[in-house]
DNA sequence: CAATTATGAATGAATAATCACTCATTTACT
DNA sequence: AGTAAATGAGTGATTATTCATTCATAATTG
């Protein structure tokens, strides 16, 4: 029987692999060597090189979306809500280098099929922050002018370009505490001083 | 004497060729049909494939910067430099959906060259930003918790994947106006009603 | 319980396809 | 004619994928 321990030691050498080197620059040997195990021998657990990004990126970040789906379920205030993917988002990134470069990056290609997985996934994880946009304008929490389908964009790629301090900077300046108070703060209040 | 106006033509043959395929899959072969010029051609204008991308995001890039940069130091009101960055970047997004599609894939490549010029591009693109929140806080207009080292990412970030409905989406819901007031609605005064 | 046979996971050398880049030759221009 | 520019077939390096072979383990047999 395939042993399901050698799937998961490919899958994390491609994600320390393709980080580093990009998808199209990791070759297979690379990863095979990482992984201690034969080139041909990933060739029984995946498909062709592309299977690898795919189930990596399906595997892994599915994991994330749904440990954050799940948290924000429990919880019944829409700013706690927003808080919560904030918070849970930017500790993922800063937790898994690795895969966040590869978030970054590799979910960006121009390729078809990553552009269809990008679009799946991410329709649901972006959809997630307009309802919850949505609960908080029913409850008149949020502002009623506000176009939910445009403040998810607004928010995730905040999020998105945040993370990147982990990934690209040696020494980020501020702590993950700091970082996701200054893009809740920013979000609910907006730049303008109360005073103006 | 070697003509500019083919140096043009390839560049913009391969900004089409480059956004389509993207970097890697794309072919000298492609870029030079494309262009109507032979193969070969295509190296007496360019050291390499590499310094066909880098020329294109330094010239096409670097005229945008050029252009918000200006626009902004003719204004006084920090509000108002806000309004006009997001303005003319938008604009300039979904003007040049090529361009946009280069910027939104290629350059965030692991590729270390790559990485090398976005910091160094984006550097001066994200300070501009900082810079305008600055001056809005000495005149008291923004609000003096915000951190502007990390907002400039919030800001761009959003801007980023604002501007992605334009090469993602076919038929995109909102216009551009819309979307730029939203923006601004946002980060001037956040998700909370003022109510609350 | 040996001894024999079967299994299929793992290997890595070989293959085959791709493509960036070169350069001998041709074309265009003054 | 002489120089500069352009051509595109050919080359060589790279690398994803294949597949014949190995070998440890499991099943079968007497």
């Amino acid at each position: 029987m395939k042993s399901p321990d050698k799937h998961k030691k490919i899958i994390s050498a491609a994600t320390k692999v393709f980080a580093k080197k990009g998808f199209f620059n990791a070759r297979i040997a690379d990863v095979a060597k990482e992984a201690k195990v034969a080139d041909g021998t990933i060739y029984l657990y995946f498909n062709n090189k592309f299977d690898i990004l795919i189930s990596l990126l399906e595997e892994e970040i599915g994991k994330i979306i749904e440990h954050i789906k799940y948290t924000i379920e429990q919880e019944t205030d829409p700013r706690q809500m927003l808080r919560i993917f904030a918070q849970k988002h930017l500790a993922a990134m800063k937790r898994n280098r690795n895969l966040a470069e590869i978030i970054h990056i590799e979910l960006r290609q121009s390729d078809r099929l990553v552009k269809e997985y990008r679009n799946q996934t991410f329709r649901e994880y972006l959809d997630l922050i307009s309802w919850i946009i949505e609960q908080g304008q029913k409850e008149n929490i949020y502002r009623q002018d506000i176009l939910p389908d445009i403040a998810k964009r607004v928010f995730f790629g905040a999020l998105d370009e945040v993370s990147r301090v982990w990934t690209d900077q040696d020494s980020p300046s501020y702590t993950l505490e700091q970082t996701t108070e200054q893009v809740l703060e920013i979000f609910m209040s907006g730049f303008v001083s109360p005073d103006q």
